[in-house]
This record gives C-alpha cells, sequence and structure tokens, in this order.
RNA sequence: GGGCGAAUGGCGGAACUGGUAGACGCGCACGACUCAAAAUCGUGUUUCGCAAGAAGUGAGAGUUCGAUUCUCUCUUCGCCCA
C-alpha cells in the first residue's frame, strides 16, 4: 500500500485550487453571505505559530460555510505601515517599502503553503498609496465633519535621540534605544474625536452578543463613563481667579476634603508662570511619563499654593490648594478635591504634607471610633461626621443625595464623566500614511485638494537622521495649494487608523473614486465573524467600532454602526523556555531530552527549564512553521494547531502531539485505502446499516462543534470515528452505503484537512462535492431519535447499573426492567422504596431505606 | 488595590441547559511482528484494594434525590485596568 505522500498531493491540490479560481468571491449578491475575516498580520517577515493558528481556525469556518451553501468572502492582506520596517531599514540600510514588499512576497508563499481558502485577487495592502489615498480621503471628510483636530499634548520625548516614543518603547522611565530618561514634551498634534461618541460606543457594546464578555467589559472599562458632580470651590483672596471647578465621584465625602489638588496645567498656573520654584515643580512633573500607571506609581509630589478654598458645605473650612503630579488635565477639570480618609491617593499626599484626615465614611456594623493610618477607607458605610450627610448609606444613597443637595444650593451639577481619551493620531515617523494637510504662511492647517492626492512617501529617503526623517525632506514637504506655497504636514497616521477601515476596502478592493463602494458594503457588511488575537480587545476593535460612528456621522447612506458582528478571540501558542548555565535564552532546536532532563546539543551541558510561555523570539522559544510545514505537511499541523486546546485558551506546542497528528494522518490514508478496497470489491451485502447510524451521528456532532467553535473537541470526534470505523469496516458493506457515507465524512474532514479530502473525494469521483454549494451532510433526523440510549439507574444517588433501551421508553417498562435484574434488585431488597426519580432518556433514581 | 476568568489522572484536555466524571490524544506498561531496533498493530492505564467495593473534579461549607456544573468563604494561577 502506498504511503500519504503530503508532498506531492498539497502541491497538488494547492495549485489546483489556484489555477481554478477555487475561492474567488461570489459576486452574485442574491445568496446569502458571510463575511469570515481574520485580523491581518503586520509583515514582520515570516508567518509565526500564532498565524497559523488565527488563520487556520479561520480557514475551517471559511470553508464550511461555503460548504452550507453560504456565500463566503475570506480575503487576506497586509497591515503593512509601521516602526518594525522603519527599524529594520534603519539597521541594515535598507527602503521600508522593500524590507515590507519582500516580506509580503515570503509570508504570502508561506500562508498558500498554509492551503487557506482565500481570495487572493481582494489582497490589500495598507502601505500602497492605492489604499491610504482613501484614507487620506477618509481623514478629510472627517475633518469636514468636525472630528478632527490639532491641540497640543504631551508625548514621551528621548533627548538623545530627538524623537517621540511610543509607551511600548518607553522601558523604565528610559528610552528603548538610547537609553535616556524619557521627558514629557508638548507637541501640537492632531486627534480623533472619538469622545464624542463615547454613549454610543459604550450602548452599542450592549447589541454585540456575538463578542466575548470580557472583551466588552475591558471596552467598557476604557471608556470608563462614571457618574459624578463638578462642584465649585471658592478660592479666598485671589481676585484673577476666585473660583476653580473640581470633578468628583464621590461628592458624599465633600466633608472629608482637606485640599485641592490641580494639574501643572490647569489655568491657575499662570499665576505661577513667572515663580521659579513653581518652574522647576513643573519641569518635575514633566520627567514622570504620561502614562497613568506611571503616573500612579510615582512619588505624590505637590506645590503649595498659599491659596486656600473654602468647603462649600462649609465656608468656614479652609483647605490649601496645591499642584499636585498625579492629577491630568485631561481627566475632569483638571482638579480635584482631596478627601484622605476615603483615597489612597489623597492619603499618601495628605501624609507627605501633612495635612487634615477627617474620616467621614465608617464601615455599618463599627463600634467606637473609626480612625484612618496609612490605609484609606472605600468600602460601603454610613455618613458620619458630615452634619446634613450623616447617616447616609454609602453608596447606594450618600452619593445621589448628595449631588441633590448641590444642585439645590446651586454649588455645581450632576455630571457624566469618561475616561476615554481622544485618539492623539499624529505620529512623528516616517513609515505611515501621510496627514493630508499642509500649513501656509501664517502657518495655519489648509486641506490638501482631492484631486492632489494621494500625499505619497517620498521614496528612498535618508533614514538615519534624529526626529522624524520628514522633517527632512524639504522638496517633499513644499506643496501649493491655489498659487500659494504650502508646506506639508511631516507627521503620518497611527497605524492604528490603516486598520480601522481595512474591512471596508475588502468589500470592493479595487474601487478607485472612494474606499469602498456602497451597495457591496450593505451586502458583505458587518463582518459575521471575526477572529484574532485578545491583545486588540480595546485599541483596535474601539477603533474600528469609531471609525464606523465617525463614517455613519452626517451621512445618511452609510448604515454600518458595528463592523464585526461575531468576535472570537484566539488564545496563544506557548512552548517551554530553556536557559543555559550562563543564563542565556536556548532555541528548542539548540536542546536535546533523554526523556527526564534537557540538554545542550553541542556541550552537553545541563539546560534549565523554565515555564511554557507565549512564542517569542526575545525567549528563543518559537517555532518556525515553514520546517513544520516542509516535515509534516500543511493538514498536520493544521490538525495537531485544532486539537490539543480549545481555540481561545493558550495551546502548547509539543513535538510528540504535532508527531501524533502526522501519524493519524497516515491512518486515515490507511483506512482511506480501506474504503477504497472494500468499495472496489463491492461486497454486495449489509450484516446491519450501522455506518449509517454513526456516519448520521458524526454529523450531528461536528455540526454542532463547529458552530460553537469546539474545534478540539472535533479532532477529538475524528478520532473516535477513525477508532470505530476501522473496526466496523471488517463487516461486509454494500459499495453504495459505503461510498455515500465515506463521502459525508471525507466533507466533515475537509475544512479540517482539505488537502487530504480532496485527494480521497477525487478517487471516490466526488470531487465535484467540494466544489457545489450546499454539499455540507445534512442530518436525518429519522436515524437520529431511532437510535438507543444509555439510561442511567441509580440507587441512593450512585450510578449501579446502565440500561441500554429505546428512545422514551416509560417508566414503568423501566420499573419492570429493574425487578428483573439481580444486581439492582441486590440493592432494593429488605429496603423500602421512598421515592423514584425519573427524568426521562437520562435516568431513574430510587430512594431506598 | 479593582475588574474578569480559571483550577478535573503523569500531561493536554472532554462532560452542550444540574443527571454515567476522566471522551479523545500524549506519555507509560505489557504483548504481537522482528536476530534486533524503529515503524506498525493489540491490550491496559484516576487512586486505594486480590476482589467485592470505597474514595475522587484546588480547600471548606451550603442548596438538591443527585453538584465538575448553582450559592457562599478561602487558596493558587492567568488576563485586563490601576
Amino acid at each position: 500500500m502506498n504511503r500519504y505522500n503530503f508532498n506531492i498531493i498539497e502541491k497538488k491540490w494547492q495549485n489546483y485550487w489556484e489555477k481554478n479560481k477555487f475561492f474567488k468571491t461570489d459576486l452574485d449578491k442574491t445568496k446569502k453571505k458571510f463575511y469570515c475575516l481574520e485580523m491581518f498580520p503586520y509583515p514582520s517577515g515570516k508567518i509565526h505559530m500564532g498565524h497559523v493558528r488565527n488563520y487556520t481556525i479561520g480557514d475551517v469556518l471559511a470553508r464550511y460555510k461555503k460548504l452550507q451553501g453560504y456565500n463566503v468572502l475570506h480575503p487576506m492582506g497586509w497591515d503593512s505601515f509601521g516602526m518594525p520596517a522603519e527599524n529594520a531599514a534603519r539597521a541594515n540600510n535598507l527602503d521600508p517599502k522593500e524590507w515590507t514588499e519582500k516580506n509580503i512576497s515570503v509570508m504570502k508563499n508561506q500562508l498558500k503553503k498554509l492551503g487557506l481558502a482565500i481570495d487572493w485577487e481582494r489582497e490589500i495592502s495598507t502601505c500602497s498609496p492605492e489604499y491610504y489615498k482613501h484614507q487620506q480621503k477618509f481623514f478629510l471628510e472627517l475633518y469636514d465633519k468636525g472630528l478632527v483636530y490639532r491641540k497640543e499634548n504631551y508625548v514621551n520625548w528621548d533627548p538623545i535621540d530627538q524623537t517621540v516614543l511610543a509607551n511600548e518603547q518607553v522601558i523604565d522611565g528610559k528610552g528603548w534605544r538610547s537609553g535616556a530618561i524619557v521627558e514629557r514634551k508638548k507637541l501640537n498634534q492632531w486627534f480623533f474625536n472619538i469622545t464624542k461618541f463615547s454613549e454610543k460606543l459604550l450602548e452599542g457594546l450592549d447589541k454585540l452578543d456575538k463578542w466575548p464578555n470580557k472583551v466588552k467589559t475591558m471596552q467598557k472599562n476604557w471608556i470608563g463613563k462614571s457618574f459624578g458632580c463638578e462642584v465649585n470651590f471658592e478660592i479666598e483672596n485671589c481676585n484673577e481667579f476666585n473660583k476653580i471647578k473640581i470633578f468628583t465621584t464621590r461628592p458624599d465625602t465633600l466633608f472629608g476634603c482637606s485640599f485641592l489638588a490641580l494639574s501643572v496645567d490647569h489655568p491657575l498656573s499662570k499665576l505661577f508662570e513667572k515663580d521659579p520654584k513653581f518652574q522647576e515643580f513643573k519641569n518635575k512633573c514633566t520627567k514622570t511619563g504620561t502614562t497613568e500607571e506611571a503616573l500612579a506609581q510615582a512619588e505624590k509630589l505637590g506645590f503649595d499654593t498659599k491659596l486656600f478654598a473654602k468647603n462649600p458645605f462649609d465656608e468656614k473650612v479652609k483647605v490649601p490648594v496645591f499642584f499636585a503630579n498625579f492629577v491630568l488635565m485631561d481627566y475632569g477639570f483638571g482638579a480635584i478635591f482631596g478627601c484622605p480618609g476615603h483615597d489612597q491617593r489623597d492619603l499618601d499626599f495628605a501624609l507627605k504634607y501633612k495635612l487634615k484626615i477627617v474620616p467621614v465614611v465608617k464601615p455599618l456594623d463599627h463600634k467606637g471610633e473609626f480612625t484612618i493610618k496609612d490605609t484609606a477607607y472605600t468600602g460601603p458605610g454610613i455618613i458620619y461626621n458630615s452634619k446634613f450627610l450623616d447617616n447616609l448609606k454609602v453608596p447606594e444613597q450618600s452619593i445621589k443625595e448628595t449631588i441633590k443637595i448641590i444642585e439645590k444650593r446651586k454649588l455645581g451639577e450632576k455630571k457624566i464623566n469618561f475616561r476615554l481619551k481622544d485618539w492623539g493620531i499624529s505620529r512623528q515617523r516616517y513609515w505611515g500614511c501621510p496627514i493630508p494637510i499642509a500649513y501656509n504662511k501664517n502657518n495655519e492647517p489648509v486641506k490638501i485638494p482631492e484631486k492632489m492626492l494621494p500625499i505619497s512617501l517620498p521614496e528612498k529617503i535618508d533614514l538615519n537622521t534624529k526626529g522624524n526623517p520628514l522633517d527632512h525632506q524639504k522638496k517633499w514637504s513644499e506643496i501649493k495649494i491655489d498659487d500659494e506655497l504650502c508646506r506639508l504636514e511631516t507627521d503620518t497616521l497611527d497605524t492604528f487608523v490603516d486598520s480601522s477601515w481595512y474591512f471596508l476596502r475588502f468589500c470592493s478592493p479595487k474601487t478607485n473614486n472612494y474606499g469602498f463602494n456602497i451597495e457591496d458594503l450593505n451586502y458583505w457588511m458587518p463582518v459575521d465573524q471575526y477572529i484574532g488575537g485578545v491583545e486588540h480587545a480595546i485599541l483596535h476593535l474601539l477603533y474600528s467600532r469609531f471609525f464606523m460612528q465617525a463614517l455613519n456621522h452626517q451621512n445618511d447612506k452609510f448604515n454600518i454602526t458595528e463592523p464585526f458582528d461575531g468576535l472570537f478571540t484566539q488564545g496563544m501558542v506557548c512552548h517551554e523556555t530553556y536557559k543555559d548555565t550562563n543564563n542565556n535564552w536556548l532555541s528548542p532546536d539548540e536542546v536535546t531530552s533523554d526523556g527526564k532532563k534537557f540538554f545542550k546539543k553541542d556541550n552537553n551541558e545541563l539546560v534549565k527549564v523554565g515555564p511554557s510561555e507565549s512564542m517569542s523570539k526575545s525567549k528563543k522559544n518559537t517555532i518556525d512553521p515553514e520546517r513544520i510545514i516542509e516535515n509534516y505537511g500543511a493538514d498536520s499541523v493544521r490538525l495537531f494547531i485544532m486539537s490539543d486546546s480549545p481555540p481561545e485558551k493558550d495551546i502548547q506546542w509539543s513535538d510528540t502531539g504535532m508527531e501524533g497528528s502526522y501519524k493519524f494522518l497516515q491512518k486515515l490514508w490507511t483506512l482511506h485505502n480501506i474504503f477504497v478496497e472494500k468499495i472496489n470489491a463491492n461486497e454486495n451485502k449489509n450484516e446491519s446499516d450501522d455506518i449509517s447510524k454513526f456516519t448520521n451521528n458524526l454529523i450531528n456532532k461536528i455540526t454542532q462543534n463547529i458552530e460553537s467553535f469546539r474545534y478540539n473537541v472535533i479532532i477529538a470526534n475524528f478520532y473516535e470515528m477513525y477508532n470505530y470505523l476501522s473496526k466496523e469496516l471488517k463487516k461486509p458493506y454494500d459499495k453504495i452505503i459505503l461510498v455515500e457515507n465515506y463521502t459525508k465524512i471525507l466533507i466533515l474532514l475537509s475544512p479540517f484537512i482539505p488537502h487530504f479530502a480532496s485527494e480521497c473525494l477525487e478517487q471516490l469521483n466526488n470531487l465535484n462535492k467540494l466544489k457545489n454549494y450546499d454539499s455540507w451532510p445534512k442530518i436525518n433526523e429519522k436515524i437520529l431519535m431511532d437510535e438507543d440510549i444509555n439510561l442511567v439507574v441509580q440507587i441512593n444517588g450512585k450510578k449501579r447499573e446502565i440500561l441500554i433501551i429505546k428512545k422514551d421508553v416509560k417508566e414503568n417498562e423501566i420499573l419492570k426492567i429493574i425487578n428483573s435484574n439481580d444486581r439492582i434488585l441486590n440493592y432494593i431488597k429488605d429496603k423500602k422504596i421512598v421515592k423514584k426519580i425519573f427524568i426521562p432518556n437520562k435516568i431513574i433514581n430510587l430512594i431506598v431505606k
């Protein structure tokens, strides 16, 4: 018997699919559609196991839906702008464009070797002017709608490299490359007004019932809607600034207020502009990073203004006003009141500056004096020390009631605050989409007229400059608009903008005059199933949702509000980590094992085995998919990556598991040959038709498990199928029955191991089944109903016997069977049956005494 | 510190709405084939026990005829936010 030669067979089918345009999207819009999309990759060089997992999950679904008769859109593209290209190009003196294009061609080739059912004619790449031209139009459209604006904002500034750093480039407060201490610097930057849609983005989550709750909660927390109140504090003896407006979510603790804290950017800071001590303090503040986390961890610092504010509830109580490093200008009004008793940050601050600590909430069951030492009390309880607020229950009564009083006394009003900030889209980098704006002589922004788009990036430029390379492109940046010489914006767009609408472009990838064709969109959108890593749970998904809101805004024709109807977040691919005696990471290739301990291959030194972690280049625990495909074939890899763990959880890469999948494929091939042999022999008789029952049951299980993404269980179902069939085929079977059942089984297998299934179906002369729509096997309910069931007999809740009986047998029938079963009777004899619990087709439980 | 989630054999995991715990795979053991090994095939594999049987899903309680599944408390781990 011939061995299954995956090399020949996989190549054969990949060529066949390409030549016959097997996965070309159908343009017939009368058919029911299914838009299956996986997060497109960044072309970093080679595909990694995470891609293999992500794209196999999607591919299984796309192939399954196609067989079910859907018109499937399953495209692929490249998220091809971004820092790695710029860094790699700088390091190796290359052009980012060439580097990117080379990577794309390598990775595309690798994806094809996986046998993915992708319509490559719809391929897009975000770094091509063909793509970003439309993005520039969208930018101007949003600009016209008032959703884009420019303002000064802090960035992470590397003073040595003279460049802006992304948050992830700041490591322990230092620049990743230069090691310089990162500063906060104010720059003029472009923003998308995402906060205009805070409420809509929050409400929209409720309708996304095919999203994981986890992701929805994360977005909810990120948007961070909080109910609170603005309160005006009067400032004593200050003519220029007699009122400060603060925001608080805890107005009920107002009597515990012992200071006001302002951001150094608060308008009141103008009074201290000439104070060198204040400038020194402000500089100190700019040295702490811009992230909320950095601010939270930094030591609480204050600058005493020597001003005093009156407590609005009791004008006799006066509290000092500070500037403080932990108050941000873009939250609330850049001013808070400090209540050390019930907020840890405020308490740290108060202890440092020896301010009063007045507790105003105590736990309900607390007896005697309640004191605060070094931990603020934030739990529930009851208000005290607070005059007219005393005895209000915290939090259910206190906040609401206090706001009522504040509004009645006209001291402030109820306010809803969002944590979500506007989206800063300016990047001081070369390899990104140019912002279609220029500046005139007066430095005013001017829109680039549509006919001048795209503003393309200059090519083959010197990247080894300080700061943004585009700042050094004088010639490129000169542009004439309406006969006026202007200079182009040199900032480029955040790459999250590129990925906020690429799924729209896939619907009409070739349309030239606009980013999409609305008829195509109305047919294909929303994406029915979006699949990707949970690391994009917040930003990418939120920005994409925002983009739909923005396009929708003031546009009756664009009716999409939510881009992704279903979302699935897959787990990561992990591998053990290895370190040598000098604590250097070792790759799995450098390590060998005797089954118990691990050794370094070249010198037999003992290797330290670390925990299994997500595959990453830095820990050297990666497995190269291409090499695995070469050794085992794409079908085997697909099988393994689907088999060991539920798709939403992390999977451990294991060589033995991989080998197991490979062996299983060989076993299926043996089984195939037995089928073919038996079909040719045409035994012309059936002992029974158990095989049809089995197949019918299998269809039922596989279909249900695909729909709920339990792919690992499906692979187990296939193993069971193999175990069953290798025995069952020892019986004689009629050719017709065999062909019919085996064809169905191969169709069930085809989404998972498409090359193998195609080869076998071709040998059965049933290849057309994979071409035709609607060939996913249907369940025969009658056969399903006919099956025997296991009925468990329990005595006092303990399993004592299993009865294999027909479905829907009545209780008294079952009691008859029990009465003739000695094993069961043994447990009942000499006892009285007190109670009978009977659940049809499941269980009978006899309670005896 | 807050939010969300998880914990099942030596390992990965299964058990859809409370109803047979451990499917399926890996590993391991034994056997067949072989001079031998690999490959392949077969049998077994939660623990204790010769067995009948008993215990058993991180720990402890509770609801129930019946709990891996529901409720409460605790422990550990993971993710997100701070």
